[in-house]
DNA sequence: CTCAACAGTCTTGTATACAAGATTGGTGCG
DNA sequence: CGCACCAATCTTGTATACAAGACTGTTGAG
């Protein structure tokens, strides 16, 4: 495989999961290739692979944007996130010897990332808990979906959750990690289902993707003239 | 969105779905380039969307292949539909008011297919019905991501599967379908485990690929000289 | 006869050139 | 003053050219 391009593909999910690249933002490709000091072709693969993986769309002619997923696909992809989530909890018997500490860590760098306060690594902390759940069961083509589907859901929360209950997230992963330790797999993917609605239930779905967020920004008070 | 890329993916699924296609055949961008009437440049977009959606995969500058399935692999791809697949039938409460026809016609499409016996559109029609039904579910990303994993164990039991029971296949369609149709999704959702199990089961994963497959094919007795 | 080295051919990898459409800013008419 | 029209600019869409590596068949030595 290509080295690079993956690269770049990498480059601009993990900017989407720390909420560095928010939904809608324009990626231009001369801009991209630049950046990552490659020519456009490079950039068009790692885009179109983006496409495919439902990250980013083209808009003919004016470039690559950042999906802003509507509120039907906003409610989509939380559903699939649980149907698959659940599934795999439901499917699971039995967990690799060390999943279960590597777990418990990822939670306790969450309940840091709490106290510190940047939301950035937060949020990323805490998709990255239901891809580590993922990888721990061993069907990396389900950790490969529910990967793209985090990303989905990260761009979901930025553009309908107003505030974003992160504490209530964590405790809720911690609660999922114990049921795990207890061999109480069932029950984790009850408290999985109840979690996922949650967050999904905090969505404000009424509230219409704001196109004008980029200016907003530009425009906030202390902005330069 | 293009048109052309589109239809040379689809294209390459259909072919696959259908069995006219194989595990590990090449397919050389000039000569899809010459089949499309394009040039490389759309025949290596569309190969790079199949290789990200897990269909084909590149060997550096030796050409693209239809993926060959580890036994893993296979048994991944299977384990994969079946948690997303009891997954969405447990969470499923209501069902469009044509969906449950719309599934019986299809497998009265199967049981036709079985009894002509052409062996591409039987395949094909067994697989679909597993996507209707994702689609009768009502969320586009699982239908997505379900017609891949399809393909993908399409693949497999060409690799894998020396018999294809396929009366077997389509009778516990029709039991599911039933099922569906009393709304005992509980139900449907067992069945459909055992069904995926079984034809999990079924497979030969010692058989390792046959790399001479399409060689022995050509100097099988009776073939000219 | 066997095997290693090599030249030729074929295929993909990458960049670049140019075409086509979209957007923007300006200009002139009503 | 407002609005429609138009030219300039910018961005992606597509094709093509060339570079780099892999494979094949041949040739020559041992």
């Amino acid at each position: 495989m290509t080295q690079l391009p993956d690269s770049i593909e990498d480059s601009v999910i993990s900017a989407i999961l720390g909420g560095r690249l928010r939904p809608g933002t324009r990626l231009g490709e001369a801009k991209l290739a630049e950046v990552y000091g490659v020519s456009r072709t490079r950039v068009r693969e790692a885009m179109m692979r983006l496409e495919t993986r439902g990250i980013v769309h083209v808009s003919a002619r004016r470039g690559w944007f950042v999906v802003e997923p509507s509120a039907t696909e906003a409610r989509a992809a939380f559903q699939a996130r649980r149907v698959i989530e659940t599934g795999m909890l439901r499917d699971l018997h039995t967990l690799p010897g060390d999943a279960v500490a590597h777990l418990r860590a990822h939670v306790e760098e969450e309940r840091e990332a709490l106290h510190t306060g940047h939301v950035g690594s937060r949020t990323c902390l805490l998709g990255d808990f239901h891809i580590h759940l993922a990888h721990a069961f061993g069907n990396a083509f389900l950790t490969d979906i529910l990967r793209d589907l985090t990303a989905r859901t990260t761009l979901v929360s930025m553009l309908y959750q107003s505030d974003q209950d992160a504490a209530a997230s964590s405790d809720d992963h911690a609660g999922i990690v114990t049921l795990l330790a207890d061999g109480d797999y069932a029950g984790a993917a009850r408290l999985m289902d109840e979690h996922i609605r949650r967050v999904e239930d905090g969505l404000d779905l009424a509230a219409a993707p704001d196109p004008l967020a980029g200016l907003r920004e530009i425009l906030s008070p202390g902005a330069p003239a």
